[in-house]
DNA sequence: TATCCTCGCGATAACGTTATCTCGAAGATG
DNA sequence: CATCTTCGAGATAACGTTATCGCGAGGATA
């Protein structure tokens, strides 16, 4: 006899399949059998089991499923900012989605603590695997979920005090590419402005550009400013290097962040008469002044790449970490083209 | 005896809380309650307990707590871009950990199948609750989801087949702001270029943009263009708008997209010459020419709504829905201020 | 001193699935 | 016609946790 789903007595609660096997009049595992597709079903079985579905609109639950399979379809991404322009991002979920796995995206906020919470809390769901634009500076607190068998891998940072598999953009050749451009336009004093060099990708960059002042016999001094991406530090950094004695005729900017802070700073006409090449992407690039060239990263590639590294681990825990860098591309659009 | 977690015998498998109990030596109940922090365990025993924890480096299945209390403390939200800017998203998610739940979040991408598939997958998975940007036109396939009990909110549009909680901007009082704020500054032909009439927001705007002239005595024909937000629609639509035979002097945009397409298409000089007003903030406002006025929606208010009302479904599943219309302000940057 | 609680812990049964095993009924083979 | 295989379905035991119940020890009360 047919019960409809909304009135089982009071207390609404969906139907399992232990009601979906009594509606139809076949064994429990028959009805799991057949939402599983399995073959070996007879046809007149299924069509009942079918029916006894639609009948107590039933619909399996998922967390059983993983608890008894041990495996969740789902992996994780602990991101700096969702809601917010990630190209990455997006590349992880249509990867995954691709084979049929969930996404479960968090926002760690640029905030060490709350990426702990986030990565802890993700263990504890026991996804298939993470994959984490690190924030904090020791994630040792990691090793155990390691051992333990969580697969784990970093996007645009390594993971300091563990070993985990990583993918990032070639920082050094980025900012070679970006130093050289505004090289050949005539510009003799570049300066660099980026994030700190307490994190992984501020110092490569920072050391890139070093180097590649060094390559040319020009000095360092006064000309490399890494730090906090705020408002002031960024202003001052700008003060110092354009204002000086000897004021630099270009600019090589570290990040996005960075970017934006030094575009609203100068202003349109300011930055207009200054060569620069900004490191990463900006968002609506075409519809802002002066028009960016960028060091651009493979976001698409990097989410792709994170994916199928977290893939082959799950494969294959006993494999070596592996840290594959992604090439980077030169994108003119006239800020690099200033002449000095 | 203490086993470390790597080599339990070739298998690598993490310790459950029976291990820990046999560990401790004590019963899987009291490390549950260790576990749960329960008041009720002696300090010695919680002791022991404690230690085989470290020892075993033990992570609680959450699945298995899940399936047995029922309750997931996750919500989900399916959102048209992950991915890319989206305040709402943000203040969602805040709004959840606030309250110690994760928050679910996948990716619509525009596609109706693709919405459906996530939502069926989310109610499979238990949620305690979704939140819903709409994409497809007809949602009663949600039905028996809602009437088992699952929590359904949508946001910015509300969903049609089903009578569900909604939060949304007052579109109808925007669109007025617009109109009112270019006829103030002089301009007597306004046009309107938005989205498709079939979606609900798009019908809202277009029908309130018709009412705005008409309360003016103004003839509507030529000059309110819905429709599809591509690239070639909105460059016909500004062409019939900007090249006729009585040219408008000023325009509004109903969608973010829809002032992104103008303002590629005509170009900064053309832009600025123009009266605009745009429904809905635009990313890097500040570095975008002409500086935009906006209708801006208070996204956060919007956000942080979604995940009230949804809790409020929750602690009382037989409320009856409610609709709740978020107020929009007008930001001035220059843009809807040029003169006739 | 006997009785009644209270407290702290342990045994055991769920939660809703899937996996292993068993078993009866066919059809194939000698 | 007897036996062997195959096939499809059912009973039952997990998965790892929490909730219900029970039970013994200890302090308070008459």
């Amino acid at each position: 006899m047919s019960r409809p789903a909304g009135g089982n007595g009071g207390r609404s609660k969906r139907p399992t399949m232990v009601d979906v096997a009594r509606e139809a009049g076949v064994a429990l595992r028959t009805v799991s059998r057949v939402v599983n597709n399995d073959p070996t079903v007879g046809p007149e079985y299924a069509a009942r089991v079918e029916a006894a579905i639609v009948a107590l609109n039933y619909r399996p639950d998922e967390r059983a499923r993983q608890l008894r399979t041990g495996v969740t379809g789902t992996i994780g991404a602990a991101v700096r900012r969702i809601a917010e322009v990630n190209p990455a991002l997006a590349a992880i979920e249509h990867t995954a989605r691709a084979s049929g796995q969930t996404l479960l995206a968090a926002s760690t906020d640029f905030d060490e603590a709350r990426e702990r919470e986030i990565l802890v809390s993700m263990c504890r769901q026991r996804l298939d695997g993470i994959i984490v634009e690190p924030i904090g500076e020791n994630h040792a607190y990691l090793e155990p979920e390691i051992e333990a068998g969580m697969p784990l891998v970093s996007m645009d940072r390594p993971m300091a005090g563990i070993s985990a598999d990583c993918v990032m953009s070639d920082n050094a050749a980025g900012i070679g590419m970006a130093f050289h451009h505004l090289y050949r336009h005539g510009h003799r004093r570049i300066a660099y402005i980026g994030d700190s060099e307490r994190v992984y990708s501020g110092r490569e960059r920072a050391a890139a550009f070093r180097a590649a002042l060094g390559a040319h016999g020009r000095p360092a001094e006064g000309l490399v400013h890494p730090g906090e991406i705020t408002p002031e530090r960024v202003a001052a950094a700008l003060e110092a290097v354009l204002h000086g004695a000897e004021p630099a005729t270009a600019l090589v900017t570290g990040t996005m962040d960075t970017t934006l802070a030094v575009l609203r700073h100068l202003g349109p006409q300011a930055a207009s008469r200054l060569g620069i090449v900004a490191f990463d992407e900006v968002p609506l690039a075409d519809l802002i002044r002066p028009a960016l060239t960028v060091v651009a990263q493979e976001t698409s590639t990097i989410g792709r790449t994170a994916v199928e590294l977290l893939r082959a681990r799950i494969a294959d825990p006993a494999r070596p970490a592996q840290t594959v860098i992604v090439p980077v591309t030169l994108k003119t659009r006239g800020s690099g083209e200033v002449p000095a």
